[in-house]
DNA sequence: CGCGGGTTTGATAACTTTCAACCTACGTGG
DNA sequence: CCACGTAGGTTGAAAGTTATCAAACCCGCG
């Protein structure tokens, strides 16, 4: 586990803000990135701006961050000052107790937002951590409130990512709290399969940027259960894995997996 | 389960808004409320805010709403028009799959807030019920977010609450994910103990609103596995329990359960 | 080329569910 | 005011699912 040392840095040119950043902050570059031109925008930022308010936006979202495979956002304490929406790259947020367990509670690919945990309580409340390099924008909440003030459109939005936020996590409660090790791999990868789809990658054929172990975690399963699950997919000539290649051959097999009576 | 015919109502004297409501708004009245004078802000608006202020918030949440025991304050699928502040009573919400399949996401009472699911898609995504004869404060969102925009402390505090529900979404993940049968139920019992504590009843003695069924949902375990743990913490002199009556006698005891290896 | 992390697979153990019977409390109606 | 019906709760025994432990395997990388 990488330690929590902090370095203190400026987020951007405007020096707008600073922020406490985590270990992986070394491998920081200020990129140069923009709301206006970005082709992640539908999935980030599906509203309508004029000109004008872009260039806010634009101004506000002035840095990037990238983070290396295994380095981490941030983590659990880190005082909260910024959520991240991710350019490239893939995350995972977990949460550990005092006793060794740990919970992967969600993975992040491009377009998707991170770190809405810190704004209850100032405090980030989970660790986030990539699972490959990928590049993050920054964006310093208390900047993105005060703008908010004059956007009302993005009020709005920012309402409805927290929001869709808990309608995810009531998804996974029903997961983890009704469904047996194979409806709850079969959801995954009917998720996984939609979000790359939405993305424009393959909706059958994709890399999984996480071990079994982390599978495992997020699912409320031992890594071994993923293992035998996949391979009794791919037996089933519903999927076929290598490593951490994966390819439906069957999408509505998989579905059929999880019409079935309740059974936790 | 109640159908969901809907009936259209004005929701107070000031002629605000309407809101559309499920059958259980047979029962509706439009009682006199009022943020300014309530008990419950504390842990339901604990911020800092002018007379004016206040007076604002009074007529947005002009309206109130009594729900029975058994009916529903929303259901999944009704459009999302407002958020709900619990004022008595207690509430449950869960989500129901086409299977059949059914998961508790919550309990709500006094002083917490219903229906930040519903922001996301415009409609609600659960189904929020009374446990017994309740109130809340109706607080239409749109008003809400027009209201922000005057009173930034407010603004800063709804993201709280959204972020606070993520927060709490992320400990059941861990609680379902990594934690046994009686661990769960520890937890549970914890919780409910420290929340009643925080609004000024016993913390080691108290009346469970829901059923065995409900808990079960809730904890990812058959409604057995529940009534066998209680009886076991029981027998263990952890805790009195008399159907729904319970008495802890050993708050640390409980604690203790929890600390232990992971192994799910 | 060998090492090590990650993965697969098998056998066994542990936990939870399932099925079933019985019990308890509460509300309704005679 | 009491009897009875019913929803909710408890308990036991058996079955099923997943975890645990252990060994072997695969593959990329230094």
């Amino acid at each position: 586990m990488p330690q929590t040392k902090k370095i203190r840095i400026d987020t951007d040119q405007t020096g707008q803000n600073t922020v406490h950043a985590p270990m992986s902050a070394i491998n920081l570059n200020t990129l140069k990135v923009a709301c206006s031109h970005c082709n992640l925008r539908e999935l980030c930022l599906p509203i309508e701006l004029t000109n004008q308010e872009l260039t806010k936006l634009d101004a506000l979202v002035g840095a990037g961050r990238k983070i290396k495979r295994g380095q981490s956002l941030y983590r659990s304490g880190n005082p909260f000052e910024a959520i991240y929406a991710v350019r490239t790259g893939f995350f995972k947020t977990d949460v550990l107790l005092e006793d060794g367990r740990e919970q992967v509670t969600g993975f992040q690919m491009a377009g998707e937002i991170i770190g809405l945990d810190g704004i209850c309580s100032e405090v980030h409340t989970c660790n986030a951590i990539a699972l490959e390099d990928s590049e993050v924008c920054v964006i310093p909440f208390a900047m993105l409130e005060q703008l908010q003030t004059e956007i009302r459109a993005l009020q709005h939005h920012i309402h409805k990512v927290l929001s869709r936020e808990i309608v995810r996590d009531q998804s996974v409660m029903m997961l983890l709290g009704t469904m047996r090790a194979e409806e709850r791999l079969a959801t995954f990868l009917l998720n996984l399969s939609q979000r790359f789809a939405a993305r424009g990658y393959s909706a059958t054929e994709f890399h999984l940027r996480m071990t079994r172990d982390e599978i495992g975690s997020y699912l409320g399963l031992k890594l071994e259960t993923v293992s035998r699950a996949l391979s009794h997919f791919h037996e089933g000539g519903l999927i076929n894995v290598q490593q951490k290649h994966i390819r439906i051959h069957d999408l509505e097999g998989i579905r059929k997996l999880l019409s079935r009576q309740a059974s936790p």
